[in-house]
RNA sequence: GCACGGGUGGUAGAGCGGUCAAUUACAACAGACUGUAAAUCUGUCGCCUUUCGGCUACGAAGGUUCGAAUCCUUCCCCGUGCA
């Protein structure tokens, strides 16, 4: 089980300070959380995780359920001793893989969409996944088998997994879904997150997650509802409508329905300027690939902006990545070698840039606890 | 000197009479990425033009043809073999 503490609630905003106690230490919040989907952040050991300032890290269900199975994490002590990381672990559900692999893939959108036309409609089907009343049936993408996944089988497969945290099962909705396909696909959610609560055998706790989409009375009874089984603590997930404004108050009218002593957990948000925003609408902990995804896309994240460490120009700099940042990275490589690395091709950029902006989004996290702490925020 | 083979856009390398401003790859340039189908994907990439279109181009110069990067002649380079 986990524990959670407030340590302190902000006059100015609803932020908050607090600690969740795991079985593997503690999460001093807001946090930010490091995806690590197959049971690795790519490109990094667990102790470079580590020493990047990581508190927590989120692996998948699904893909763990894939390669290597997870009867087999189990086989090899679970994922903490697998892994070899020893500090907290979530692991995500398979529900935002409804979504990835299904309207998400076939409408080509992200879960933040200011174009998104309303176009699934209630009883649509994705092209690759199967939704039914009780579960999903995934098209494997490594070899086009077929998957079933339902609150049973994912939380099965997440006690194997033995992570601290789990998540519900549930069906990340898309921005272009309609209000019927949404209230439509809430209604499954909520069965499925009181099934998942129902079938958890292990003293592992237990995230309910909020669907609804970008209506505020779906929100609002999705939050209502989970907040009224004994969950550990809450995830937000889904799509977050247009613009960042609507993101914010979106979360503003879950977190205003869920019990304070609890954690909220924002599923997969966290561009550097979604962090204060979020953590001022409440949320307590959040992950986001892009720290690692844009490493390896060869960007990486300073305090005067991003850098595109694939444009040749950099190459005769000598600069630090940033003069302001006190990692490894920065304080031993020029941009001119680290364009180097990306240009040619070489791991070693990719793993440089990824323990760097891993650092950099920790750093920017620990900063906003400070500035909660001294009450400016 | 003789005999073959070859000279194509930044590079490599297709094309071998019209559908070729020229396949493709790489490079270059620009952009995207939020619970990771992602060390990925998209666009541009001779010059001028927003588009339509125009212009100059496949070693050089001639020629054949309605039409040539593609065929012929000469020349200039490069590679291999024989002297």
């Amino acid at each position: 089980m986990i524990e959670y503490k407030i340590l302190k609630k902000s006059k100015k905003s609803n932020a908050r300070l607090g600690v969740i106690k795991t079985p593997h230490g503690e999460v001093q919040t807001p946090a930010f959380v490091a995806v690590g989907t197959q049971a690795t952040v790519k490109t990094l050991t667990a102790q470079e995780v580590e020493d990047t300032g990581t508190q927590m890290m989120i692996a998948n269900t699904y893909h763990l359920h894939l390669k290597p199975g997870d009867a087999i994490v189990k086989k090899q002590g679970q994922i903490h001793n697998f892994m070899k990381l020893h500090r907290p672990i979530m692991t995500d559900s398979g529900g935002f893989q409804v979504f990835s692999l299904g309207f998400g893939r076939d409408y080509h959108v992200g879960k933040i969409n200011i174009d998104a036309k309303e176009l699934i409609k209630k009883g649509d089907q994705p092209k690759n996944v199967k939704i039914t009343e009780d579960g999903v049936e995934f098209r494997s993408y490594l070899d086009g088998s077929k998957i079933f996944m339902g609150p049973k089988e994912s939380i099965r497969i997440q006690e194997n997994i033995g992570a601290d945290i789990m998540f519900s099962f549930d069906e990340c909705t898309s921005p272009t879904a309609t209000y019927d396909y949404t209230k439509d696909a809430l209604e499954r959610t909520k069965r499925w997150i009181k099934k998942s609560l129902d079938v958890k055998k292990t003293d592992q706790a237990l995230y309910g997650i909020v669907q609804g989409g970008r209506y505020k009375d779906l929100r609002i009874e999705s939050a209502k509802y989970a907040n009224s089984l004994d969950f550990a603590g809450f995830g937000i997930g889904g799509e977050f409508g247009g613009d960042k404004k609507e993101m914010v108050n979106m979360i503003k009218w879950v977190n205003a329905e869920l019990d304070e002593r609890k954690p909220r957990h924002l599923l997969g948000i966290g561009f550097l300027e979604d962090m204060e925003k979020v953590i001022k609408a409440g949320v307590d902990t959040f992950d986001c690939t892009v720290p690692t995804h844009y490493a390896r896309h060869g960007s990486a994240f300073t305090s005067h902006g991003k850098i595109d460490f694939k444009k040749t120009k950099l190459l005769t700099s000598k600069l630090p990545l940033d003069k302001n940042c006190d990692c490894y990275v920065c304080q031993n490589f020029t941009r001119g070698y680290l364009t180097h690395l990306i240009k040619a091709r070489e791991i070693l950029g990719l793993r440089l840039l990824s323990y760097h902006n891993l650092h950099f989004f920790n750093a920017y996290v620990a900063n906003i606890r400070q500035k909660i702490k001294k009450g400016e925020i």
